[in-house]
DNA sequence: TAAAAGTACTTTGAATTACAAAGTTAATTA
DNA sequence: TAATTAACTTTGTAATTCAAAGTACTTTTA
């Protein structure tokens, strides 16, 4: 028997993007300040993730306002759910043979 | 709402250890080759994964031989079985969470 | 209105991790 | 005795991760 590891996706392969992206799955939208609290991570680590995320078409952004204040706001694309999920898949199954 | 980071395990933020560590969790014990046919690997690759768990303290060593050849084998220990099973469980929750 | 603070980054640099390839040791089989 | 096998270790490079500092722009506060 083969263990196909590449059925588990590189990009989640991360702890803090695991984080992003389930809290994308759950939230229509989340800012960059929702997301930095919510996985208590420097500007610049959070950004640098969501980088990625982004380059691997996972997420979008979309920048606006609230108020007068600047304001970004991360979302998770069709493909990023569906990879996520996929991903999560795979290690369902891994959990349920172990059973 | 906070997104727990420390819940999923540093050591299993990687397909190859998780692969090794699912293999173990099925099978009682496995050969160094058994392992390295199973997820595909280069020798060295392979060894350096699996002192990294056998630092952790998630796997064990058994150095023996079949007839006259010299045949490794590696086991989960009680600890890895556990740590494993947690960072599942906190996956599968997360799972959960999403549907 | 000048200074401080907030948003969302980018840049820099260091540390860690991952990996292939080659080398090693010791036994074994052709 | 030469080649093969097992199980590594070493070497070196590339990629990844991360904090900290810097940047640009706007807004609020003193």
């Amino acid at each position: 028997m083969k263990f196909d590891l590449d059925k588990l996706n590189k990009v989640f392969d991360n702890r803090i993007r695991v984080g992003i992206m389930s809290g994308l799955m759950v939230n229509e939208s989340l800012s960059f300040n929702d997301l930095k609290e919510y996985l208590s991570l420097t500007d610049g680590n959070l950004a640098s993730h969501l980088k990625n995320l982004e380059e691997s078409q996972y997420i979008t952004v979309t920048k606006g306002f609230i108020g007068r204040k600047t304001n970004t706001t991360y979302s998770a694309t069709e493909e990023g759910k569906m990879a996520f999920k996929q991903h999560l898949t795979y290690l369902e199954n891994l959990i349920k043979e172990l059973k």
